[in-house]
RNA sequence: GGACCCGUAGCUCAAUGGAUUAGAGCAUCUCACUACGGAUGAGAAGGUUGAAGGUUCGAGUCCUUCCGAGUUCACCA
């Protein structure tokens, strides 16, 4: 198709030149599909040209269709509305079109480019289980990881776990005090949900001892507001002190502590690896903190050499950045230990030196965003040749239609459990269809996980990631209308088609005999034909919801399709199987579009 | 307060780099094949695209102001 539409491209430059004596350069023309109600695939808009030309809309368009029609030998016919052009192209330009790509087994990826590319993302903290935010995270970061590979890039997923830090000695001081040593096989439940109720247990202990020390605070000091006796309240509470002295000697090395801490965290990690199976993501590389927290100083000097930062008379450094309409910035504690930000500069070091990439991506909440604006702005001013290539794809927050998750409120989606339910609604729907009476046991739960999934990746997919989203517990369960089950279907239906059309001996790509194709069967080809586009696009834009898009799209217009066209039915042989070949392509597209998204397509359902 | 982001049908979301009559799904109502998978299809109803200006042949989209929601502005991560 896209040779093609360069032929036509050219032959519109060329009409401009022979009608109007104007050239045209060839990359400022440019088609839209054509609507609907229109006959057509592809519209040319000449409104852009009509004050260069001194003609009307409407006529440039004629005397351009006209010139068309004669010049260009895959043209059919054209009708003018307005300043609109709508082109159609000949059946067998279609025919042909199918046969190539019912051909190409590779359809769907675009040519490898040898760019690489790193995608970090999941980056969770060890200290609580997954919840339905990092849910998006994950299926956002791994279906960008497939999307971008599908378009011709290395790509190397990798995790920077934030395994240190004061919030993680809370869970471990918690369980210190009122774990009596239980394991998570005693307590009978996961290794990070039984962190994550210390962690939880922690905020309790913390909370009541604020309480007292306010009281007894006030009492002392009649003349301090409220809010001021909850700040000090707060940093006076015994097991907040008790978490920094803890954080202290894990910095020091303390061996009990580190004994707690490697303890802790492995449970956690068996948790994780167990939730990142189900859910079926995956990485190349994890970066833990705990080993890269002290990376970043020496950028630190090399930046105070060179001028960019500048040191105060604590000996603290900073950046500023008010040139650039932002802050100044600490970069370096007084007391020389690194912030977020300093161990994040010198992690897109090491990525680099390791890795060579050309560009990175960082899947990050939109919290975030102030702070990559200043990680990259900095990486900049360092002269760092590959900061260029950093984007921070900065995705919305989750919501319930109870508002915000706040993990304190206890209104958080756990990541497993929600998992769990999806499997059982899937489960039940299957059983009152009754299609896999035959399944086994195993091929049954294969099922329910796949179908599952596939509802909650498309559900947290096809919104654009830049947005926030509403997650309504009820609508993501619905396996009707625009829904990952609705996808997964269509394809399914498609299998079917298939296995009989091979039982019947059908060949896919006969000589073809036909003169003229119904409008959906065009509307399909064309839609088809625009696959590979998506594919680029959705990489370029990092934005999964174009493929989930268009896989609807997809599915919809093939679902037209079959119920206003026989397959089987149809008596003559040609058309018979140019329509096994469109069902076929289709449900390749469409498995091909799902796998991007992380989404399994099972044959039956 | 500064910065950033968002506001489209009752609800959840679409709408290429500006373009013909702003499209889907859910919910509501109606209809459909003793044909290939009804987890489906067709139709009805539902909109002053938060408001007001501006630029343009043309604005949901760009600019300005206002209103409303959110995030962020730690020697936390």
């Amino acid at each position: 198709m896209k040779f093609i539409v360069q032929t036509l491209t050219q032959d519109i430059a060329r009409a401009f030149k022979s009608i109007y004596d104007y050239d045209c350069p060839l990359e400022n023309i440019s088609f839209q599909s054509t609507k609907k109600e229109f006959e057509g695939t592809h519209t040319f808009v000449v409104f852009p040209y009509t004050k260069a030309l001194g003609k009307k809309p409407a006529e440039i368009a004629e005397q351009i269709g006209q010139y068309l029609l004669q010049s260009n030998s895959n043209l059919k016919a054209y009708n003018v509305v307005q300043g609109f052009l709508n082109l159609s192209f000949k059946t067998q330009v279609w025919l042909n079109e199918l046969s190539k790509m019912v051909k190409n087994n590779n359809f769907g990826n675009l040519p490898w480019h040898g760019e690489k590319i790193m995608v970090e993302y999941s980056s969770p903290n060890t200290n609580k289980p997954l919840h339905l935010g990092h849910l998006r995270n994950n299926f956002l970061g791994y279906s960008v990881s497939k999307i971008l590979q599908a378009a011709g890039y290395d790509v190397i997923k990798s995790n920077v776990v934030n395994d240190r830090g004061i919030h993680i000695c809370k869970s471990m001081l918690a369980y210190q005090q009122f774990g009596r040593n239980e394991t998570p096989q005693e307590a009978g439940v996961k290794g990070d949900r039984l962190v994550g109720d210390y962690y939880v247990k922690y905020d309790q202990v913390f909370k009541e001892q604020v309480q007292t020390q306010k009281a007894s605070l006030k009492a002392q000091n009649p003349s301090l507001t409220d809010e001021q006796l909850n700040e000090k309240a707060a940093k006076e509470a015994p097991i907040f002190l008790q978490a920094q002295k803890m954080l202290q000697e894990w910095e020091k090395g303390n061996p009990e502590v580190i004994a707690l801490w490697q303890k802790m965290n492995g449970w956690v990690y068996e948790g994780f690896e167990q939730t990142y199976k189900t859910i079926g993501v995956s990485f190349d590389k994890f970066y833990y903190e705990s080993e890269t927290y002290l990376l970043g100083k020496d950028l630190i000097k090399q930046g105070l050499e060179n001028n960019i930062f500048f040191q105060k008379s604590d000996g603290s450094v900073w950046i500023d950045l008010s040139q650039d309409g932002l802050d100044e910035k600490l970069v370096l504690r007084a007391d020389g230990t690194s912030v977020y930000i300093t161990q994040d500069l010198g992690t897109a070091d090491l990525k680099f030196e390791q890795f060579g990439m050309n560009k990175s991506v960082y899947v990050v909440g939109n919290e975030q965003d102030y702070h990559f604006q200043v990680l990259f702005l900095i990486l900049k001013k360092l002269g760092r040749a590959y900061a260029e290539g950093l984007f921070h794809l900065s995705y919305g927050m989750v919501e319930l239609p109870s508002g915000r998750m706040k993990s304190r409120e206890g209104t958080v989606v756990d990541a497993d459990d929600l998992v769990h339910e999806m499997r059982q609604v899937a489960a039940e729907r299957t059983a009152e269809l009754g299609k896999i009476e035959d399944f086994s046991e195993s091929e049954r739960q294969d099922l329910y996980g796949q179908l599952a999934l596939g509802a909650l990746k498309y559900y947290l997919l096809r919104v654009d990631p830049k947005k926030k989203m509403m997650f309504n517990p009820e609508e993501s369960i619905d396996f009707q209308g625009n829904t990952g089950v609705y996808l997964q279907y269509t394809h399914a239906k498609i299998c079917a088609i298939i296995r009989k059309a091979q039982q019947l001996n059908i060949q896919l790509l006969r000589a073809e005999n036909i003169e003229q194709l119904a409008t959906v069967e065009i509307e399909l080809l064309s839609l088809l034909a625009q696959y590979q586009g998506t594919v680029k696009e959705a990489a370029q834009s990092y934005s999964p919801a174009l493929i989930a898009n268009y896989g609807y799209e997809l599915a919809r217009l093939y679902s037209r399709f079959y119920a206003e066209l026989s397959i089987f039915g149809e008596t003559d042989d040609d058309k018979r199987a140019l329509r096994v070949a469109i069902s076929y392509k289709v449900g390749q597209v469409l498995k091909h579009a799902l796998s991007l998204l992380g989404i399994e397509s099972p044959e039956r359902m």
